[in-house]
DNA sequence: CAGTATCCACTTAGATACTG
DNA sequence: CAGTATCTAAGTGGATACTG
């Protein structure tokens, strides 16, 4: 049906589209690293509760209270999609009650120095993109 | 009163917390960069539309196609906030109609440089990570 | 051409309460 | 201690129609 043309070739377009973004190697890792919690995790487990550490093992409580504000909900979360990504270890202790301890792995310690690369950046040009920004508004809002 | 003590002290944690996050410029950056246009414009306007290129200007509506199934409103968002942050200039060229060509800056292309290196370290372990999901679905899933 | 305006759908995060 | 379950709020992206 001639009618449809347009529009289907539109869907197709977007399909395709979606196809590629879903296989783009950047979206997938900004995807799976710009979750609010998963960067907070992978700091506290890459450089210690301050930021400013040796890379250790922490347990779920820890974390919980580190991360101040965080509910179990997202916690859980956010390391269980950790884990299934083998950046992180879960590793139960039998005790009682039961201990566990989260971990990076190799990998996981990779993608936190990898994204330690952006912090850096950011830290770097903060002022830059602040002076943008108020130079911006001060163009268009006041108006 | 005595019996909000618990949950101020919450708020309170909360609210610092809040502040510590608001202040990360990991965070901020990861904020800015994971919209879900905003690299595809830059790599777009960083690597031409077949992101294998050279840095070139592009117009809206060049934009509007390379990025197939991007509405008018989210490109117009994307792009303004690039602007506003001081990642991409817009240009006005009066024509008649109108011609708006947009470019990246330099503070841009230097975090468009950054960002391909997490997408380097995305196409070195992608594989890495697809396993590491498969082993734990086949473990999870199943039982 | 280069957008803006409006309305809707979906995902994501938080609060809260309960369990092995 | 280490979570799970449920419900709700909020932010984010999308479809569509219209404008300077």
């Amino acid at each position: 049906m001639a009618t449809m043309t347009a529009a289907e070739k539109k869907a197709e377009a977007k399909t395709q589209y979606n196809a590629f973004l879903a296989a783009c190697p950047s979206q997938q890792v900004l995807a799976r690293v710009s979750g609010k919690w998963v960067t907070l995790v992978m700091s506290a487990l890459g450089s210690g509760p301050d930021c400013t550490g040796e890379p250790r093992p922490m347990r779920y409580s820890e974390l919980a209270r580190v991360l101040a504000g965080v509910s179990p909900k997202m916690l859980s979360q956010t390391l269980k999609s950790l884990e299934r990504d083998g950046l992180v270890t879960r590793t139960v202790v039998a005790t009682v009650p039961v201990t566990v301890s989260y971990e990076l792995t190799d990998l996981g310690l990779s993608l936190h120095g990898t994204v330690r690369q952006l912090k850096l950046w950011s830290e770097a040009h903060r002022d830059d993109v602040a002076a943008h920004q108020d130079r911006f508004d001060a163009r268009t809002i006041p108006a």
